[in-house]
DNA sequence: AGGGTACCCGTA
DNA sequence: AACATACGGGTGCCCT
């Protein structure tokens, strides 16, 4: 870790991105570089980046360009922005600053991260993730146009379909897509139901959950939703899609077959440790409703290879049974149970085999519910109990799993006195006590980001341990990293390797932690993202 | 015309 | 008074 602190402090390599290139500055020097220059002098660009340390400001675009041209990556690199984020990830978009400032505030950030303790997570996993990142970015993901173009008829046919049934119901043409208007035809005009949730501006809600109470007996309402899902679909899916994807006449994208789409990964852009991916973000493609994963089909693997997706299994709960200690909760994990139908036996005093689907559903609730810090008037609503009964049904959960309830109060008095809270692998959230402590609702807001930036931040080091592993261990070139949807990770491999390989990216994948809980990972694959199998040996 | 916000909804 | 975390992004609508 010393290369960092003690690598030469005046002969750095410095480098900003800028719209032509890159900026680089060297030896108090500054000049300007494009793409051409290391292109043209690859040899001198890898002996620099070989004996230099590399310090920049959101070095994976400079690091897609040396991919692009082949040029052997920097021995060492220190990404400012990166570095900002993980000492205070409420810091999304750093400022760029001038190239003159660069020097000085590396040296204060070596110190900051030093004095935070956040030497692990920046120099073994955020800046080991950096090229993987790019790597991923440059690949993209194949995408199937004339599918999309036939989905999108589709649905425009079916979209006309229910306008016309939705006009003649309702008297006149108005804009289904407006909230207002259809919270003034459905309440207003058509009188529809009583009561229900009220928007900020008093109007009565047209969410899903307030329409879905009357789609059965109202076709109108029905029509609306299923409207909603279709536009939904087409303006945020299939058209943007479309839109961003290599199409015929641009440059063809290096694997050559579909078009491909190339999301970009934000290294910085949450304040837990996860990644977020835009344009497109293909970390929300749908696939709960059987419409929406119709989308997925469209996501073609590269010709000679095949997609292996690798989920990892219950790993929040498995994170907070291992941080917690919970005896009874990591025995039902080690003996691989199905750990809701387990909860709901524990709190239900019922054997396993007597545990209904109503009491395992509502178990699944209260076991992600922890992870956010639910109480009991969301258990109540989102399970359709009585308040009393979701009280009964929460003292039950806690007095049945008493070192999770032991646990999650001490972080909750740990953030109220250190003020940050502390992820298994170091990586720190912090919270600003001053405006907090002392307003009951802004304390117990805290408390639940405090729980979740634990669990999901641990999640997260974790899948970027995977991910560094993976991209250690193997060749990237048959072992192709294309997505990480935060605790899934999808490879496109050579066929003719995919079967030596799967079981390598399971057991590193499996291998990223080890603790109190074993983790597993289930695996898929296929031809289309759409239509992935489970993998059997 | 472009910015900001409300509301809605997709994912883990 | 609020009472389930973390995101990106679409359209509508009000504002300048």
């Amino acid at each position: 870790m010393g290369m960092w602190e003690d690598a030469g402090k005046q002969d750095n390599l410095y480098l900003l991105p800028n719209d032509g290139g890159h900026l680089v500055l060297g030896k108090s020097r500054v000049w300007e570089i494009g793409e051409e220059s290391f292109k043209k002098e690859k040899a001198r660009w890898e002996k620099i980046l070989e004996e230099k340390l590399v310090v920049g400001f959101f070095l994976k675009d400079l690091i897609k360009i040396l991919k692009k041209y082949r040029i052997a990556l920097p021995k060492t690199i220190f990404d400012c922005g990166v570095a900002m984020w993980t000492a205070a990830s409420s810091i999304k978009t750093p400022e760029l600053p001038q190239i003159g400032e660069l020097p000085k505030i590396y040296l204060s950030l070596v110190k900051n991260i030093k004095e935070k303790q956040l030497e692990k997570i920046l120099y073994e996993i955020e800046f080991p993730l950096i090229p993987i990142l790019a790597e991923m970015e440059s690949n993209g993901i194949g995408v199937d146009g004339k599918f999309l173009e036939k989905f999108k008829k589709e649905i425009l046919g079916k979209a006309a379909e229910l306008e016309n049934k939705i006009y003649k119901a309702s008297g006149a043409p108005f804009n289904i897509n407006s909230p207002a208007q259809v919270s003034e035809i459905l309440f207003e005009k058509l009188k529809i139901g009583g009561g229900g949730r009220r928007t900020k501006t008093g109007r009565r809600s047209t969410r899903e959950s307030e329409l879905a109470k009357f789609k059965d007996k109202e076709p109108i309402v029905r029509n609306v939703l299923d409207y909603r899902e279709l536009m939904k679909l087409l303006t945020t899916y299939i058209e943007p899609l479309l839109e961003l994807s290599e199409k015929d006449g641009s440059p063809r994208s290096r694997f050559g077959g579909a078009g491909r789409v190339h999301t970009t990964f934000n290294q910085t852009g949450t304040v837990t440790g996860r990644l977020s991916s835009e344009n497109p973000n293909l970390q929300n493609i749908p696939i709960r409703s059987e419409f929406g994963a119709k989308i997925r089909g469209a996501f073609a693997a590269s010709t000679g290879f095949t997609f292996a997706a690798f989920d990892y299994s219950q790993i929040e709960l498995k994170i907070l049974a291992a941080l917690s200690g919970d005896a009874k909760m990591i025995e039902a994990f080690k003996r691989g149970l199905d750990i809701h139908k387990f909860t709901a036996s524990n709190i239900n005093n019922v054997p396993m085999e007597k545990v209904t689907p109503e009491m395992r559903g509502r178990a699944k609730t209260i076991n992600f519910g922890i992870v956010f810090g639910m109480g009991t008037r969301q258990l109540a609503r989102s399970t359709g109990m009585t308040l009393e009964e979701a009280g009964k049904f929460y003292r039950e959960y806690f007095s049945d799993f008493p070192q999770i309830s032991a646990y999650i109060n001490k972080a909750k008095e740990d953030v109220k006195k250190n003020g940050f809270t502390q992820t298994l692998f170091g990586r720190k959230r912090f919270f600003n006590l001053d405006t907090v402590l002392g307003d009951d609702f802004l304390e117990s807001e805290m408390e639940r980001m405090a729980v979740n930036a634990i669990i999901q931040g641990t999640d997260a080091d974790i899948v970027k341990k995977a991910m560094i592993a993976v991209a250690d261990t193997l060749d990237s070139k048959k072992i192709r990293p294309i997505l990480q949807i935060h605790d899934e990770l999808l490879y496109e491999i050579e066929d003719d390797t995919i079967r030596e390989a799967i079981p390598r990216i399971r057991s590193l994948m499996e291998g990223a932690c080890q603790f109190a809980v074993p983790l597993s990972v289930d695996i898929k694959i296929g031809k289309r993202w759409g239509s992935l199998k489970i993998y059997a040996e």
